[in-house]
DNA sequence: CATGAATGAGCATTCATTCAT
DNA sequence: AATGAATGAATGCTCATTCAT
C-alpha cells in the first residue's frame, strides 16, 4: 500500500522528530534534514512517512488539536456553565502546559500552511470558540456573568491568556503546571463574573 | 561607505514596505525582492539602507516597543496601582489594534533573529512585564487585589490577552478599537479583583 | 540469483508495461514505479525481471527489430528488385502502424541507451538500410530507376517517410493502415523511378 | 526591467548553450548546470535569462521553427504549385541540415513541454503542412499530380523524409547539404508526379 | 517471489548578498 | 544613489537501485 504513508509507528517518530525541529527552528527554517537527522533517517527515507514537508506540518496540528479536544470530551459533565467553562480553560491551560511544543508549533507556524489546508483548521478553531462563547452566553442568561460583557470577546480574551503560555513557561522553572492552570481558571471565572469597572479610562491622549 | 543608512525618510519608506511584506507573508518567506518592489526600488538598492535582511526585522520590532513605551510615557499620573493598571492595558490592547501590523510581526517572527540580537529585546520586555508586576503587587499592599493572586501569572495572562487580538482583530468587523480596550482593561481589572473561586476544579484525570 | 530473468511470461508482461509506460511519457520521464504499476507489482519486484530500466528499453528495441524483421523474412521471393522493395515499404509501413508505440519507443528513446548498447542496434539498422540500398542499386542495373539515383540517400529519404507515420498516426482516425502502406509503397517505388526533374531548384538566398 | 529575461544577447548566449546540451544529451538528461557551464556562468545566473528549464526548451523550439518560416517566406513567387513545392522541400532539407541541432531538439524533446506549451508550436506544425497540402491540391487540379494521390498522406511522406535528415546527416561525411536537398526535392516531385504502380503489393501474410 | 525500507546521487529552483558600473 | 549581473549556499523533492525479510 504505498499510499498509505509505511509504518505507522514509524510515521509517529517522524512526527515527532519533525515536532521537535519545528518546536526549535520554526517551520521555515527547518530543513527536512533536520527532521531526517533527527529521526535517524537520511533525507529521501523521510518520504516513506510523508507526501511533503507541509504534510508533516498539517498533521502536527491536527494531531495537536484531536488532542485537546480528546481531552476536553472526557470531562465531567457539570450543571453549571460557569463551571464547566472553568473545567474547559483549566484543561487547556494544562494541555498547552503539557504539549508545549505541539502547541507552540500550532500557534507560530499554522499560517505556513497553504490556504486549501488552513480552512479545516481555522473551522476547528472557530467551533472552539464559539463553542466557548455559547457557555458565556449560557452563564450570562443564569445571571452567573454579568449582561454587559461581551461573550465573544470575553472568549477571546482568555484564549489569549490561555495560549500565551507556551511562549513563556519553561518546566522545573516557576510554578507547577496544575498551579498555573487553577490559577488561570480563576482568572477566566472573576474576570466573567467580576464588576465591570467604575472607573473611567482616564484621559488618554490619542 | 552606506553605513549610515543613508536618507531617513527612505530608510523609513523601506522600513514600512519590509513590515507590510512581513506581516502578509511572514519574516521566512518574504523575500528582499518583495521588499524592494514594495518599496519601488531594485533589491541591490535596498542596501544602501540596510545592512541585511534581519536588520530590518530588529528595526521593526525595536521601533514597534519604543512605539509603545512612547505612548505608556505620556499616561497621566493617578495614585491608584490598579487605576495606572488599568490604563496600560487600556493602552496597549488600544496600540496593539492600531498598530496590527507591527505587533504581528513582533509575535510572529521575533524568534527569526539571531540570539544576540533577541537579548535586549528580550530584556525589554521582560522589564515592561516586570513594571506591570510591581504594579499588581503595589495593588495587593493595597488590599486591591487578594493576596494570593500570584502576580507574575496574572501579568502574564493579561499579556496573552492584550497580545492576542492581533490574530484575531480585523479592521472594520466587530468592535470598535476603543470598545475592545476598554472590554479588556475591565476584565484584567476584574480577573485580579475578583473573588478567588472556591470551586473546585474537579476531578479531572491526568 | 535472479540472473535468468525469472518467468518469461512475466518477463513479457514487464516489458509490455514498460512499452506502454516509455510511449506515454518517454523512457526519462517515465520511472520504474510508473512500470511496477502498470505490471501489477511493486517496484523492486521488477528487479526479478529486468537488470536495469535501461535493461528494458534495449530489449523493447531489440525486439521491435527482431518482430519487423521477422516479417520481412516471410516476404515471398520476387525477382524484380523494385517489386521487393514495394514490398519491403509496404511491410515496414504496416509494421510501424501496428506497433506504434514500440516503434516510438525505438526512434526516441534509442539514444538514450549507453553508447555502448546502442552498437549493435546502429549495426542492425545500417544493415537494414543496406539491404535496400542494395535492392535500389540492383534496380539501377536493370534499368527501373535511373541512374543519377543516389541509392544511399533515397533509401534514407523512404525510411523517414516510413518512420514518420509513428509520429502522426492515430488509430480510427484517417486512412486504414493498409491504405496508407500502399500509398506509401506508391510514392516510394514512383519516386524512384521517377523521371529526375528538370526544373532548376531557382534561385534560392543562402 | 526584471521581466525581461536580462540582456538580449546574453539571453541568445544562453539560448544557444541550451541548444548544444539539449542537441547531445536530450532535454530530461541535459541539467541546468550543464548549460550553465556551456554558457560559462554559474547556475543560479542562468535565471537571469530564463525562468525555468522549459522556458528554453519552448524558445529554442520557437526560434528554430520561426528561422525556417522566415526563410521559407523569401522564397521568390512560382506560379507552378510543383515549382513552389519543390522549392520548399528544397529550402526545408537545406534548413534542416543547416540548423540540425535546432531541428533534431524540435523532433527529440517537443513533446517535453507541458502540454499548453505545445498547443501553440502543433498548432504551427499542422499550419505548415496544411499549406503543402495546399499546394498538392491545386498541383492535383492543374493535373501536375494524379488525382488518385493522397495530398495529405503525401505531405507526411515527404517532411518524414525531410525531417530524418537530421538522424543520420554528418557534416562533412557524404554529401554536401545542397545535393542531398537537391535530390530530395527531385523525389517528391517524382513521387507526387510519378505514376501510380499498377503493381499490386502481392501475397503479404498478415 | 515479492516487497517494505532505505539511500546515494542528483536536480531545478530560490535567495540574500556582493560588486562593478 | 541605483542597479544589472553574478553567485555560494541551500532546499524540497525524485528516483533507480539494493537488501533483508
Amino acid at each position: 500500500m504505498p499510499e498509505s504513508n509505511g509504518n505507522a509507528a514509524r510515521r509517529n517518530q517522524v512526527l515527532d522528530a519533525a515536532l521537535k525541529v519545528f518546536a526549535a527552528y520554526g517551520y521555515q527554517r527547518a530543513s527536512v534534514n533536520d527532521i531526517a537527522e533527527k529521526a535517524g533517517l537520511r533525507k529521501p527515507s523521510l518520504y516513506h512517512y510523508m507526501q511533503s514537508k507541509e504534510d508533516l506540518l498539517e498533521a502536527i496540528v491536527t494531531r495537536s488539536h484531536k488532542r485537546l479536544t480528546d481531552q476536553l470530551k472526557e470531562l465531567p459533565a457539570v450543571d453549571s456553565a460557569m463551571l464547566m467553562l472553568r473545567q474547559i480553560v483549566y484543561t487547556h491551560v494544562l494541555f498547552n502546559l503539557q504539549y508545549g511544543d505541539e502547541v507552540s508549533v500550532f500557534q507560530a507556524d499554522f499560517r505556513m500552511l497553504s490556504p486549501e489546508r488552513q480552512v479545516p483548521i481555522r473551522k476547528m478553531l472557530n467551533e472552539y470558540d464559539r463553542s466557548l462563547q455559547v457557555l458565556v452566553e449560557e452563564a450570562q442568561r443564569r445571571n452567573e456573568v454579568p449582561a454587559d460583557v461581551d461573550a465573544k470577546l470575553s472568549v477571546l480574551w482568555i484564549m489569549g491568556g490561555a495560549n500565551h503560555v507556551v511562549r513563556w513557561y519553561r518546566p522545573k522553572l516557576g510554578s507547577k503546571p496544575e498551579d498555573i492552570a487553577h490559577q488561570f481558571a480563576d482568572l477566566s471565572v472573576a474576570a466573567l463574573r467580576g464588576c465591570v469597572s467604575d472607573v473611567p479610562v482616564g484621559s488618554r491622549a490619542r
